[in-house]
DNA sequence: TCATCATTATAGCCATTGCTATATTGTAGG
DNA sequence: CCTACAATATAGCAATGGCTATAATGATGA
């Protein structure tokens, strides 16, 4: 750019622009773990519920089609995340369910505290399954010191 | 699947499945408007600034390169969000400055809300960049009611 | 056993959002 | 005026995440 505001030029709406870079980096970057953190967590789900975990399950759970499903699941796989057999179900590989353990609970922790905060029961489902993946350590436990000691 | 587990068999961690599949689209939903939002509040913020906006300033600010500027731009000049004139800035449409101001508000309110919770400015501003797409009407009120009387 | 049906795998399509490379246009200085 | 340079436009590629249609496999029941 030929004039590049600055902090100190200007006094506007903008905020750094580094700083504005880094959060939308991180934003992308969260967006793409998004989808991957959904599966293994409902996987662990679907496991501890009922003992296995089949991609028709999958698919009605996430509200999309099973290839949809099977294509992710060999992503999840090259990952290391899952282990599959043909025709079999999925199974969590310890790099997987550990994923899928910090991901619950970080669920669990931003719906409850969401509720807390009078939010109702649905909507607070509904919001926690979108801000989850963006919560940050930081934010997370902000929001369990809340839990510990609500209004 | 051949036996379906309800809520009525089984007190497992899986919540209601109709609900689930509902929390997924909703999420699925906020993913395609997300990039849009972010789009028209950062223009605005740049006009507001300097009095116009540019592809290599709205490149620079969201960290990608300008090519994928002007793809999303005519995408929102589809949408009659903003005006473009060929080798010009772009220009909010009367749409497009009020999904700005509703943005530009709600990612407001969700930033003074972390901080006001304890999270530190610059977590706060990342994470506010994730977690306002994804937050309802009614929790954005909880944030509000928080605000205004705090612990 | 074996035929049927549920489940999984595969092929191929589309849209989105990123990229690089390059062509085109505007504009400012000499 | 006209030449550089900055900015925008365009072409084309890749990865992701959806979809439908269909093939292949597993398992169940007659």
């Amino acid at each position: 750019m030929s004039i590049k505001p600055t902090a100190e030029t200007f006094q506007g709406v903008l905020v750094d622009a580094d700083a504005q870079v880094e959060s939308f980096r991180q934003t992308r970057i969260s967006r793409r773990t998004e989808l991957v953190e959904d599966y293994v967590e409902l996987i662990a789900d679907l496991i501890a519920d009922g003992g296995e975990a089949r991609q028709v399950d999958i698919a009605q759970r996430l509200g999309v089609a099973q290839p949809t499903v099977a294509k992710m699941l060999k992503r999840l796989a090259a990952e290391g995340l899952i282990q599959q057999k043909p025709y079999r179900g999925v199974f969590l590989t310890a790099e997987g369910s550990e994923l899928a353990e910090r991901s619950r609970e970080r669920h669990q922790i931003v719906e409850s505290f969401l509720c807390a905060l009078g939010v109702s029961p649905a909507t607070a489902r509904i919001d926690a399954e979108g801000i989850e993946h963006y919560v940050s350590t930081e934010t997370l436990q902000a929001f369990k010191s809340y839990l510990n000691n609500p209004r």
